[in-house]
DNA sequence: GTCATCATGTAAGCCGTTACATGATTGC
DNA sequence: GCAATCATGTAACGGCTTACATGATGAC
């Protein structure tokens, strides 16, 4: 769970510890990651050889904050910028690369992992890296949650039944409440799914359309575009 | 966490370890709880003074199930029912019981433990045993909570505006997504809070309208009863 | 000069899960 | 007779937090 997040972050672009939690935090992914958690998973990650670490020099120049311009492919380099220099400095700033290896893991861990991508935590961690996922992939996800919600949809709507004559006021204001949460849950799943497969259709159309030699659906390749 | 709910839970009526957690489940408080916790915590609980236990045996009429009347007294007593026969079964059935010093507790745990009813967890298992709180309390556990998914609601929003440019659709749509969600949450605990004054306040008109001996508001007077 | 923030780690412990072990009762 | 459910527990392990320890840099 934790590990897929920090590949995630890795696979946008290089980091030190410290950042990778700033991210994590400013992505909504997990709000108050401890340094106590944070670099002992570093640590595991680089000995099973999914991520590598360089030494980065102290920011001589003020201001040499990564620029974050929108260019897809140009965060990763910046970090090394300053790699050839003579690390002078004791300020230890271990910046995290991915493996290929990594990259690998990384994939595997997204898609359908030893357990699912049921429950919430692991669904929104999920969800926001989807990008890396082919699209089957991805619907088979969010279909995964929304079954997932729909079960405890429909348990909850049980015991709102039953509990409803036991006049317990706040219990039964909870339960309303989260039968109310769930039902928009899946009414944004439902959305996003219908948005799935109108996306795949579309590109199904499109490669029918142009009569390219690629006769099947490239369900195997990966998109990391960001394209609405 | 776990101690409060067992406890609420034990208020209500002496249950035995399993059908504490089908109660738990059935209230929608603890979804899964495994015995491998339940059943330390009991032992636990009982070391510590806070609940009792006494064996129950087998029913031997068919459904001599719980009528579960609306009677606000009566449940207790269902389970004591049969305790006068000698337990001839090895069908070990460990009733727990709550014992005055367990109820001091729970209502100790309930108000004001040492960390707060922030989180959503802590909130909703206290919410649930709300009714055994003085009304003064219930108003500031409302109050602590509406603060804090304030917070989270104002970072949530920042991150939102940060991150709208980097195009990470799906990211981006768990982010707004989260944040519709919190809206809501803010508009129902609005709602409950309202209402919580505006009894409050009813109490207070009529105590004054009846001119009773009492002069002050009896805030510390709990009212287990689930009037609406 | 001192406080906030940046930066990396270790150690102890809490809370909870899964898996294991055992056995009785009920319904088909 | 067999499966499902009821019923109670133990052991091992996982994941995460808190508290501790250390020190540099930047802002005021």
């Amino acid at each position: 769970m934790l590990e897929i997040a920090l590949l995630g972050v890795l696979s946008d672009a290089d980091l030190h510890g410290y950042e990778i939690r700033k991210r994590l935090k400013e992505e909504g992914l997990i709000m108050n990651l401890s340094f106590g958690t944070l670099y002992p998973a570093l640590a595991r990650l680089e000995r099973s050889g999914a991520i590598e670490s360089y030494l980065q020099a102290p920011t001589s120049a003020k201001r040499t904050r990564t620029p974050l311009t929108g260019s897809l492919t140009g965060e990763r380099a910046v970090a090394g910028s300053l790699m050839h220099q003579p690390v002078k400095s004791t300020r230890n700033k271990k910046v995290y690369r991915l493996t290929p290896a990594g990259q690998v893991l990384f994939r595997e861990l997204l898609d359908s992992d030893s357990s699912n991508g049921a429950d919430r935590r692991s669904f929104d961690i999920r969800l926001a890296f989807a990008r890396y996922l082919p699209p089957s992939a991805r619907l088979k996800l969010l279909e995964r949650r929304r079954a997932r919600i729909m079960e405890d949809l429909e348990q909850a709507r049980l015991v709102s039944q039953e509990t409803r004559k036991q006049t317990k006021k706040y219990g039964n204001a909870l339960i309303e409440h989260n039968i109310e949460s769930m039902e928009r849950d899946m009414a944004w799943l439902n959305k996003l799914i219908t948005a799935e497969i109108a996306s795949r259709d579309d590109t199904t159309k499109r490669s029918v359309a142009t009569r390219t030699t690629k006769a099947h659906l490239p369900t195997e390749i990966i998109s990391p575009g960001s394209e609405i």
